[in-house]
RNA sequence: GGGAGAAUUCCCGAGCGGCCAAAGGGGGCAGACUGUAAAUCUGUUGUCAACGACUUCGGUGGUUCGAAUCCACCUUCUCCCA
């Protein structure tokens, strides 16, 4: 089976340009591909993910990933899709955030010995000449087909800026630069970029046509670009996935812990656990293929296998495997405090050597104000050292700490332990 | 540049000068049922020293015993004309 061939076999793959032409030339030879990232923040998130997993299958079947890191186009920001203008990042931000990126990265693509490249749009549009620019790039874009663009049509009946309207030339002009320089011929992304994507594509071909045109110059064989998306993550309700009341499923260990991370996998939907393996993992697919005949509380083992490799993926075996000990450990009803989050309590937070429960949940982030807190105790929520809280006022003293902490439960999945300095 | 309209709680969206912490829906959270799933049912969803008090309806002032509601100005957004 062909990469290509997997990656459809996966369900990787929404849509692509030319699917004959990529297949020959992904079985030709090592070919050079790029995915455009936009560093608006300090951490990939899952929705980042799916690319990067693309990337790492073709690198791994000796294609060259190139990350592109839109530092020129983040200043713009995408509007495909926001229905917001997104707002504008001081160049610190974006370099600062390129480098979270680059790092997060490295887990699944190898860097090393020129096997994949790092490049900065910011390198060749910060200096870019408007009138050039327009003339080499503009005359191949007209407005009426980019206003076609499912993306730009949203943002039409909202308001959609001149400046935002750039960014899908920018993004055309990343993948024209590509070309030139590396003999890029295949653009990566989310099914989201696939009108800039098919801009890129449009572009290049349009520039080796008018030049040869004119100087009566050959059509050279890699400017036969083409393109492919991904799937977005989503669930068999077509709803987004990757979403946590704290907002993005991070893939940085400081907003999105191992634990959290797994339990979100975890907790997924059973129908939609074998499509997440498929794409999320490595795993083979005559294996997932097997795990999708197995029925009722089996699934809960597939959900197990899921959450271990998609975090052993991102944050290593060793983390994953602390990650669903501790997750087993707590569903079992045996604490195993080792790996729960936790929350550090001092002396100051004690009023006449007590600490009463609401104020300690509040303390721990398990509840955002005392109210909620009373009410989850009330509605029977809450549980501590054990013990179901039933007291709104139960309150805890230095001696109550058994072993420096205690264990508070929120509903059924949530623990936390807050443990006294 | 001219004209019209809008802004309400996490989101959408009701809201007569007092009975408004503000309908309804969505989402969230908790309980029951389960398999750490889904569906369903129930409760709940501004803050606090909690049968009470306090702070909220874009901003600032004003009218009034009393303002989310009326007036003035400002800000932002949308629409129509150019």
């Amino acid at each position: 089976m062909t990469v290509f061939e997997e990656l459809k076999a996966r369900g990787i793959v929404a849509q692509c340009t030319n699917e004959e032409e990529i297949v020959k030339q992904l079985n030709e030879g090592p070919v050079h591909f790029y995915v455009g990232f936009d560093p608006t923040a300090d951490s990939l998130h899952i929705g980042h993910f799916i690319p990067i997993i693309m990337m790492a299958h073709l690198q791994r079947a000796g294609h060259v990933p190139i990350a592109l890191f839109g530092g020129g186009t983040g200043v713009v920001g995408d509007p495909s899709g926001k229905s917001d203008m997104r707002k504008m990042l001081t160049m610190e931000d974006i370099n600062h955030n390129v480098e979270c990126f680059k790092k997060q990265m490295s887990n699944l693509i190898d860097f090393s010995d020129g096997k994949a490249l790092i490049v900065n749009n910011a390198d060749w549009l910060l200096d870019l000449n408007y009138i050039q620019f327009i003339k080499k790039v503009g005359v191949h874009f007209t407005i009426s087909k980019m206003l076609a663009a499912e993306c730009y049509k949203q943002r039409m009946e909202r308001g959609l800026t001149f400046f935002e309207l750039n960014y899908m030339l920018m993004q055309s002009y990343d993948f024209y630069v590509l070309n030139q320089k590396y003999g890029c011929k295949l653009e990566l992304g989310g099914d989201d970029q696939w009108s800039n994507m098919i801009g890129g594509v449009e572009l290049i071909r349009r520039i080796a046509a008018k030049e040869h045109e004119e100087n009566g110059t050959p059509i050279p064989e890699n400017t036969k670009a083409n393109a492919f998306t991904c799937t977005l993550l989503t669930n068999h309700e077509g709803k987004k996935m990757g979403k946590t009341e704290k907002g993005a499923l991070w893939l940085d260990p400081n907003k999105t812990s191992p634990y959290e991370f797994y339990q979100y996998w975890r907790n997924v939907d059973d129908a939609d656990v074998i499509r997440c393996m498929k794409i999320l993992t490595f795993l083979p697919l005559d294996y997932i293929n097997e795990i999708a005949q197995w029925e009722g509380s089996e699934i809960n083992k597939a959900k197990e296998i899921l959450a271990f490799e998609v975090t052993k993926l991102i944050h290593g075996e060793e983390e994953a495997t602390k990650a669903q000990e501790t997750a087993r450990a707590l569903f079992s009803g045996a604490v195993s405090t080792e790996n729960m989050p936790s929350t550090e309590i001092t002396a100051d937070d004690f009023t006449d050597g007590a600490i009463g429960i609401m104020d300690l949940m509040v303390k721990c982030n398990l509840s955002p104000s005392k109210g909620e807190a009373r009410r989850l105790i009330q509605q029977g929520g809450v549980s501590a050292k054990d013990e179901k809280v039933t007291d709104v006022y139960k309150s805890f003293t230095a001696e109550d700490f058994t072993d420096g902490y205690i264990v508070i439960k929120k509903g059924k999945k949530v623990f936390h332990k807050a443990v006294l300095k």
